[in-house]
Parts: structure tokens; sequence; C-alpha cells
DNA sequence: TCTATTTAGGCATTATAGTACCTAAATAAA
DNA sequence: TTTATTTAGGTACTATAATGCCTAAATAGA
């Protein structure tokens, strides 16, 4: 079981994503990075289509077809990929949405709080750039 | 969205079982917990059976029925009730079962694995006696 | 004994993620 | 121009987690 909440879709966004940044300006194709990854390609070519509306890629048809990033690999965060796969997050709430606590110290209040800080601080701290 | 992995049912264990360490020796319902935590009765009746299979509280029916705590709140951490609900955790793996990596060092290896293991840690330590 | 209360357990329903499939559109190469 | 390749997008199927419902069993109290 896994302690960080990471889909697969998310996964796959983000370990495909650092293979197109690293293989800059080759195009990758979908079914070299399901390979490359040992992933499903119908669920990688999903993801593809997400990361492409959202601007991260660009996109080439056909033979000798693939993605290349759209945008310096620098100005692209682990936490812009996150986002674009699972939705926005929203700190400083209650991590469960609940607006009422039956604690008057909600318990997960100093602890909680301070890894979910930590986990986003991560994500927008890593960036392609740094594969 | 929310960055840790906490299931819904993991959540109902972790609040309502420090509910019940707050109020020993007296029993609590299912009812009463779920007025409380405002959540849903059925779900937290289910969340109970398991904590009672798993051996967390003891359980009396009918009138003036409800569960009390099997063990002292001293030695139930929020890692074992996490672990109760969502299976075993295994760090020191991939954080997502893959035995082959694209990446000769991983890309999540030096955060994400910090991450789980501080979150790993933190249940660790907090316990029921806290509150 | 009877009734109301409360947990136990099984089954059904719902929501969501993941997967698969099919067709269209684009394009490089033969 | 034709063919093979590859992305785009829609739809449908599957698996699993989450949730809800119903009935049985237990038990305190009237």
């Amino acid at each position: 079981m896994n302690l960080i909440n990471l889909s697969e879709g998310a996964y796959l966004a983000m370990h495909s994503l650092a293979l197109v940044a690293k293989s800059q300006p080759e195009r990758l194709t979908v079914k070299h990075l399901a390979e490359e990854l040992d992933a499903s390609q119908a669920h990688l070519a999903k993801v593809f289509q997400t990361l492409h509306k959202a601007g991260f890629v660009d996109s080439v048809r056909g033979p000798a077809g693939g993605f290349i990033l759209k945008k310096p690999a620098e100005e692209i965060s682990f936490l812009d990929i996150y986002e674009a796969m699972e939705g926005p997050v929203n700190l400083g709430h209650c991590p469960f949405g609940k607006t009422k606590c039956a604690f008057h110290n909600c318990i997960f209040t100093k602890d909680i709080h301070r890894i979910s800080a930590d986990i986003y601080q991560t994500y927008k701290r890593i960036r392609l750039s740094d594969f």
C-alpha cells in the first residue's frame, strides 16, 4: 500500500514526460514510452491526450511522429503535471474536505498538514529539467 | 485533491478510535460516532466490523451497547490502524510496485522515499493516547 | 416474555480508475 | 498516389473501492 496519493495516470505522466524531456529534441511515440515504462499503451495514449490538452506537449501524427515538449523543461514542475492529471491541490483546508471537525484541535493538524505541505513543495521544486 | 493517500475508511477509523479512546471506559455507538464525525453511519459500521476483527475494539450488542478499546490506547498507533484498513505498508520498494524502472536513478528516489518514510514514522508515532 | 436497540454479515449499488477498441485525421515514405 | 504509421477522440467494458441496504443475532430493560 502506497502512503502518497498518486494514480497510475499521474505516475505515467511524470515518468514519460521526464523521458520526453531527456530525449529532446527527438520525438517519442506512445509505443516507445509504453515499452520503456513497462506500461499499458492504451492508458499512456489517454494520458498523452490529457497532457496535450493541458499544453505540455506538441504532437506530430504519422510515421516519425510522436510527442515533444511544448514548453522548456525548466518551466514544467511535477506539481504542474500532478494537477493536470489529478486536479488542483488545495492546501490550507482539511485534507478530507470536512468543514466540521470533532476535535477542537484536529488530530491531524500538526502532522498531516506538515506532510501535505512538504509533498506540495517537493512536487513544486522538481522540474523536468532535473533529469 | 488530497496529496496523501488516506481513504474515507481509514480517516473514519483513526478519528472514531480517537473518540472511543477519549471516552473510555464508556462505550460509544456507531450512531453516536457517525453524528460526531458527520459521517455515513453505514460506512462507519463497516469500518467497525474491520476494527473488531483486527482486535482493536470489543463490542457489546443491544441497548447500552457499543464499542470500547480492547487494548490500551498507548499501544495503538495510527500506523496500526492504517494498515488494518488499507493493508500492510511496504517501504523500501518502488512506491508503485514497479520492478523495472526506466531511470538509472529513479526520479522519485530522493524525495518520494523521504516523504513516504516521513509519513510512515509520523503514523507510527501518533498513538490513540495522544488525544 | 416482549420490545427496542445495537452490532454482524451478506449482498447490492454507485463511483471512479483503468483498460480496450474502433474510427478519423495527419503525414512520412515508398 | 498509396500505404503504413501514429496521434485524437469517442465509446464501451472491466476491476476495484466506496457506499448503502437489509436481515440476523445479541442483549438490556420494561
